[in-house]
RNA sequence: GCGGACGUAGCUCAGCAGGUAGAGCGUCGGGUUGUGGUCCCGAAUGUCGUGGGUUCGAGCCCCAUCGUUCGCCCCA
């Protein structure tokens, strides 16, 4: 029985063009969060099961990831998320950091989950976090960051939206409508998470179960306001939506000002303390949340060391890879190999020699050995998004002049090889 | 973990009421001597996801299983 070619449920296999889209992904991350001046990190892909427990029981940490016992009888994990695992790391050096801390990594993450659009078993993410900031100048910051990452990618501001949101607003709001027990409050945060996604007529019928009928509707329509500027007073002055307020005119100062206010914005209900923010894709093909993030202070303390201020927010590669498709951001895919050399008279010490020098000139070269004929060799190289094809012959060799064909242009010309490195590396510049 | 849809050549799919499979694209070769993406000619390729059942006979019906996909749960 022949064995089965597919990856693993819910992973990918990266192909060179898959492979070629995902770095292309990556270095514009890289290349932005490095000039906010964020340093990469990186730490093991395993970890004690322990670490993510304190969200929730070991039953429904063992259920959603991928955690076994290793040969030694530990409980390990393969890390579903990096939050964690970078709040153990500062906490680990607490005292001699240099703060505040911009850190940054793209993790690849595995959860134990059935697979869906946007949402596999195996994904990479860009973690981006500010350490020690107290002050709203860090949410500022890590927005700053996130907006020029999709800038970066070509998407302009109408593409998607960035909603807005203060757990510590919401927690007050539900204290005062619900109740101040966690076990009443959790089912009503979690029906917010789903506002958006049901009719206004569902949303008030299941939130009249769970709350007092007058209260319910005065909190359906708290929760429906477009702006916090619409909000009664008795919430217009409460410390955190002025907060909110100073926030986006931080960000607006900065440019950013494709800000929805958003008071059913939950993400979840774990480690966020305060400011919340999600970026949402616009298109209607796509309408969904694509990244977030926020302030999560408490992290870091529970490693036995005093607490630390943290902003922070994850990008995932694949709903990204969604964004960029739907709004065809992707580039045109190109082969990292410069040049193709296409044999005419077979391979000798002579095209050796040339393919050599051109690589000393640090040019990447791939050289055909298939034996077959020049339009094959040529149908090859389009195949693999390589440019240009260098031809050969016994010719060439003899005179040193080398004919060099744009395949984009169907462009020819007849040159020496100092010469055509020097196109080849001007065309890498596109 | 739950529910729906789907699973036929490398890819996209067709296959009419059950009688042991086709198209387009791609691949490979050719259209004379050193050149692609157009055109023309020719060729190869499938245990019809897998296992079992019904039937004289199944790609087509039934069951199971694996996988893909959409949604739910959950969201890191």
């Amino acid at each position: 029985m022949a064995l089965p070619t597919q990856p693993y449920k819910g992973a990918r296999d990266f192909y060179p063009a898959d492979k070629r889209a995902q770095k292309y992904m990556f270095n514009t991350m890289r290349s932005v969060v490095e000039r906010y001046g964020y340093e990469e990190y990186d730490a093991p892909i395993i970890e004690p099961l322990e670490l993510y427990l304190s969200k929730s029981s070991e039953e429904i940490v063992t259920e959603q990831t991928y955690s076994f016992e290793d040969r030694g009888g530990r409980k390990v994990t393969i890390r579903p998320e990096m939050t964690p695992t970078v709040s153990r790391m500062v906490a680990a050096k607490r005292q001699e950091l240099a703060y505040p801390l911009r850190w940054y990594s793209i993790p690849n993450l595995w959860r134990y989950e059935r697979p869906q659009r946007g949402r596999l078993r195996e994904h990479w993410q860009l973690n981006v976090d500010i350490f020690g900031v107290e002050a709203l100048t860090a949410e500022m910051e890590i927005i700053f960051v996130a907006d020029a990452i999709m800038k970066a990618y070509g998407a302009t501001p109408d593409m998607y939206a960035i909603r807005l949101n203060s757990r510590k607003l919401i927690n007050a709001i539900l204290h005062d409508y619900v109740s101040e027990d966690v076990d009443k409050v959790l089912p009503v945060i979690r029906l917010i998470d789903h506002k958006a996604k049901m009719p206004h007529d569902e949303f008030f019928a299941a939130l009249s179960k769970l709350v007092d009928s007058e209260k319910a509707k005065e909190l359906h329509e708290l929760l429906s306001v477009q702006s916090f500027d619409d909000l009664p007073e008795k919430y217009g002055k409460h410390a955190s939506v002025q907060e909110l307020m100073e926030l986006k005119k931080l960000l607006a100062v900065g440019g950013v000002t494709n800000i929805v206010d958003d008071l059913s914005l939950m993400r979840g209900f774990d480690y966020y303390t305060d400011i919340v923010f999600e970026v949402f894709d616009t298109n209607p093909e796509n309408n969904r949340s694509m990244f977030g993030g926020g302030r999560y202070d408490g992290l870091v303390g529970l490693f036995g060391a005093e607490s630390v201020a943290s902003v922070g927010f994850g990008m995932g590669d694949v709903t990204l890879q969604d964004f960029l498709d739907v709004h065809s951001l992707l580039p045109a895919s190109r082969s990292e190999t410069d040049a193709y050399i296409a044999l005419v008279d077979g391979l000798s010490p002579g095209v050796q020699k040339a393919a050599s020098d051109l690589r000393k000139m640090s040019l990447n070269v791939a050289v055909d050995l298939s034996g077959r004929s020049i339009d094959k060799q040529i149908k090859t190289a389009v195949k693999k998004g390589i440019n240009y094809v260098i031809f050969i012959g016994a010719k060439e060799l003899a005179d040193e002049q080398f004919t060099l064909k744009n395949l984009e242009t169907g462009k020819e010309e007849k040159t020496d090889l100092k010469s055509i490195a020097t196109i080849l590396k001007d065309s890498r510049q596109q």
